[in-house]
Parts: C-alpha cells; structure tokens; sequence
DNA sequence: TGTTTCGAAACAACATAAGTTACATGATTT
DNA sequence: AAATCATGTAACTTATGTTGTTTCGAAACA
C-alpha cells in the first residue's frame, strides 16, 4: 500500500483550523484534501479523543480547534492519529532459537529504534505553528521556504 | 501490510553461508527461514545482480557467498533487496497549490529525510561480520550480546 | 534417462489505509 | 413538529505490496 497520509493530512487541516474562524465541516475538509467525509470524520476522530478538536452536530456544526498552533507539535499529532508504525522494513519477527536470527534482529531493532528516536524527536519539537511559519527543523537542513499564508 | 523483512532474512542467510562450506540449495534455505524455496529465489536474486552470491542448477547445486562477511555492510544488503522503501508513514503527494500542504510536505520530507541518512548511514558501518560477532552500532545502544556461534 | 536445482510466470493470501455506501443520532432552523 | 444539517458508525470495496504457492521449463549432473 502506499504511505500512510494521515499524519500528515490531519497536520494540513489543523493548520487551516488554526487561521480559521469557526467549525469546519467534514465535507469542507473532505474537499479540501480531495477525499471522502467518512474519511476524515474517521481520522479527526483520534484528535478528538486527546481533546485537540470538539466536533458539534447541526447547523453550524462541524470542527473546530481547541488549541492554538504554537501549543501542538507533530507528536502530539503522530500520537493522537495512533502512533502508526514508522517503518515500512523491520526484522523478521519468528523469535526461533538461532543466535544469528537473534543477532541480526538484535542489530536491526537497534539502528531503527536509534531512528525512530530521532523521528520522534524532531516530532517533538516542531510545532504546527513552525510548519505554518514555514520553519522546518530546528537543526535540520531546511529546505523550504520562509512566511507562509494561507489558502485550501 | 506487516513489515518488509527481505533485508532481515538475507541478513540471516548470509551469514550462515558465511559460517558454512559449500552451497546451499532454496530448500535448505526456506527451511531455515521457514518459508518456500521460491520466495529464497526471488530474494536472493538481487544478491546475486550484485555478485555476492551465485547460484547453481543440478546436484550439488545451489547459492554460494562470493565475499567475505566483512567485505559486506547491511547497507550493501538493503540495496541489493531493492532500496524497499523505510517508511510506512510520509506526506500526502497530491501537489496542489495549497501553500499550507506544501509547508506540511516540506517538513516531513526534511524531518524523514534525515532519519533516513541517520539509518543508512548506521547500515554503511555495520559489517555481516560485526552483526554475527554480536557488535551492533559503533556509536550504537548496543543492547545485543557479544561471541556468537551459528546454527539456525 | 532420471534426478536435482534454479528461473520464471501466474495466481492466491494477507494486511492496512483509503474510498464508498447506508443508516442512525442529535442539533438547529423554520 | 418537521425538515435540514452534520456527525457517528458499521460494513463493504478498492488499492498496493510482500509473502506464499503451484506449475512449468531449462540446465547440470549421475
């Protein structure tokens, strides 16, 4: 399958939620990232369990942002959307008795913990605001540009 | 899907190759790794495109290591298996005018980026020889053992 | 000739995100 | 109260890639 977009795709709409006044309905969203409102109910659905957005029924209703940007980073996104494995290769997982099974698994589990740890860490201190902003790593390379407004 | 485990099983089999004289045939290999003889074939194929193994038809048949474990890096390995692609999770690609999206990407790409370069550049230090000796990361956790005999 | 072994094609199994349909629930408007 | 809007949820389908399996053919060797 390809990638999983919902990190990313929930760091999209939370950034719109942040410059916007008012809910935004799943059908708002749903165009906006060109998909599907269940779709999107079904994700937003993580962020509102740790209480970073309330959705409301009805007219009117819709999504809306409890947090300012500055206070979210990407972790607290990563973690709210279910900590998706990061990793897409990772050791075979037979748990047999061969020492060299164990050891490659041993060496495997290391190098990708030490980079998920990395991950997590620059997860950790970007905020939404930083990525609005156009900042992207704090040590990083930084590819990208510099001010950025908004529009879907 | 669960995770790619091609470089984690060719790991495995090399080095037993590495500890064992004479060829091995895809059905002693399968065994080992508990799998089919077809699934070695195709895997083991791109370790032959890259010379370090050749293989074998008729009796006495079968894959032979043509370097030495330490001539070999778990880098080499991962290539060999097709550069399969490290991450289960990355940005959205619709590439849309969106500015918001595009600083979301921007940072991502950047922030997975570098915990790619971290990854493969801890594969380049890790020798076949280091892993089957128990030796893990240079400048690694290191959490494994260390002297390792081979049996499957 | 017969057996061993790889090579390759073709297809099924499996897992997971994503897309879709359908219906129930609740809130607001008229 | 009725109509409308919007979320909540279940169920199913689609898409993608590794893995597993069957079935041939080709080559090497006894």
């Amino acid at each position: 399958m390809r990638q999983d977009s919902r990190l990313s795709r929930m760091l999209h709409v939370l950034i719109h939620m942040g410059h916007h006044d008012g809910a935004l309905t799943s059908d708002m969203i749903a165009k906006m990232l060109d998909t599907n409102p269940v779709v999107i109910r079904r994700t937003m659905a993580g962020l509102r369990e740790k209480g970073y957005v309330t959705s409301e029924k009805g007219h009117g209703g819709g999504w809306t942002l409890l947090h300012r940007l500055e206070e979210l980073t990407l972790l607290d996104i990563y973690r709210a959307v279910g900590e998706p494995s990061v990793f897409a290769v990772g050791p075979a997982y037979d748990m047999p008795g061969c020492v060299i099974e164990q050891a490659v698994n041993a060496t495997l589990t290391d190098v990708f913990a030490e980079a998920e740890q990395l991950l997590l860490k620059r997860f950790s201190d970007v905020t939404l605001a930083d990525i609005a902003r156009g900042f992207v790593v704090p040590g990083g390379p930084n590819a990208s540009g510099q001010g950025m407004a908004e529009e879907s």
